[in-house]
DNA sequence: AAGTGGTCTAGACCACGAA
DNA sequence: TCGTGGTCTAGACCACTTA
């Protein structure tokens, strides 16, 4: 019953519990390697793999010689994942709405035509919505599709909450990885318009490309009204030494 | 002699200097895992260590019952990292300079502190920095410090040519993670004057918060001319699955 | 059914930090 | 020196994909 899982997740689960419930205050040591493998009745790899796990969501700190410190999880969590727009304010406390505003299918400009590392000759589906929270405009999000990743795209887009849980459940489609090129402008008129802000406010411009398995899946321009949102990134440790051969 | 690196640090750079060297071509499959414990006689848990490394890294995408494909390692590289902004536009090739605008010891404003988790009424230093890129201005940087990690941080702050170098040389200071909140907003007079755009030029402004083992070690704002710098994240997969207890 | 990657064990020895 | 995490082995069995 209860095998369906790994027990390196459990334990991780488990682990990550006890720190959320303050069971493992921060600045605390977890119990060493040694110990765990005992309270758990598994095997050192296993432990390790959890531990491993906590350290990489920002929940306890590996220090070799020393121990595992925890962390104050909520400082440092969450941010490192792919996640919707959408989804991200939802999780703020907003009420998301999506107004579609245009529904094409278009040769994709030559711009995002080589971000995707395709031709530029093949259709691509374009969407463009209208971003609401709490009934106030936030963003002008683009999005651009392969048609036939998303057969019978038209029917499901209307009534979607966030597209990328659309693309999860209808279409299987899970993203996996994503680039996002991030800048800045100002409003001109087109923006101006749907969005109700005058003319020169500042915008933020993410470009996103998602990937499935090293695939460019999808690319996403979104404009966001600077004052009313704020992007936030966590990155992490720096790669693994270089060797000279 | 070759025994300082561990092994599976060893198969890792072999494989990625492979991969780079297009003897695997993109969209080829890695050896099987059990070939590469004959080829490089070593355990299969060395094995999966070193292609976990690259599938982190970008490298390869690993599949259950398919195999280990080899990914277009140009288009996902090197962005998931903690980085100095300097070293990133050197990186590009720009002969960056900073110049030192203001070096104060100042009460942090609320803002900051807060954000750092910390009184307010402590001091900090406080550089403020100018950042031409070939000569052209591209940034202001304002970094706050503790006094208590950087000793004699006058001397040795206006010869440095990186802030993230001179932490991590003269202190011992490595910043293994950092989260940064980026926003928009349009330039001002006092920017204006500084960065030599006209008024109302969008800039991003970001906010960074670095981390060394969990512990907030530094705050930096930037206002980058967002004309001639964007900035690039590259985030990856899900967290682990949750578990309903 | 065969081959791939995924989980797991029991045990060994090494490297680092603190006392 | 002792206790911590870091590396590594040889082997087992499981889960997924493809044929």
């Amino acid at each position: 019953m209860t095998s369906k899982i790994p027990r390196y997740l459990w334990v991780y689960n488990t682990l990550k519990k006890q720190i959320e419930d303050f069971k493992f205050m921060a600045g605390d040591r977890l119990p060493s390697e040694p110990e765990l493998e005992k309270q758990y009745n598994v095997s050192r790899t296993t432990i390790r793999k959890a531990v491993e796990l906590l350290a990489n969501q920002g929940y306890v700190h590996i220090q070799q010689g020393r121990g595992t410190k925890v962390l104050d999880f909520k400082t440092t969590q969450k941010l490192q994942y792919v996640t919707s727009f959408s989804e991200t304010l939802r999780e703020q406390g907003f009420e998301v709405v999506q107004n579609v505003l245009a529904l094409e299918t278009v040769k994709p400009p030559d711009s995002i035509a080589e971000m995707l590392s395709i031709s530029g000759s093949e259709d691509m589906v374009k969407l463009t919505r209208l971003t609401l929270a709490n009934e106030v405009p936030i963003a002008i999000m683009i999005n651009y599709l392969f048609p036939g990743m998303v057969p019978d795209f038209e029917q499901n887009a209307r009534e979607m909450e966030s597209l990328y849980l659309l693309l999860e459940t209808k279409y299987n489609i899970f993203i996996d990885a994503a680039t996002d090129f991030i800048s800045a402008a100002t409003a001109d008129s087109e923006i101006v318009s749907l969005l109700k802000i005058e003319k020169g406010a500042p915008l933020l411009i993410v470009r996103r490309i998602s990937y499935r398995g090293g695939e460019p899946i999808e690319f996403a321009e979104l404009h966001i009204i600077a004052e009313r949102y704020e992007y936030s990134v966590h990155t992490k440790e720096r790669p693994p030494k270089e060797l000279k051969f």
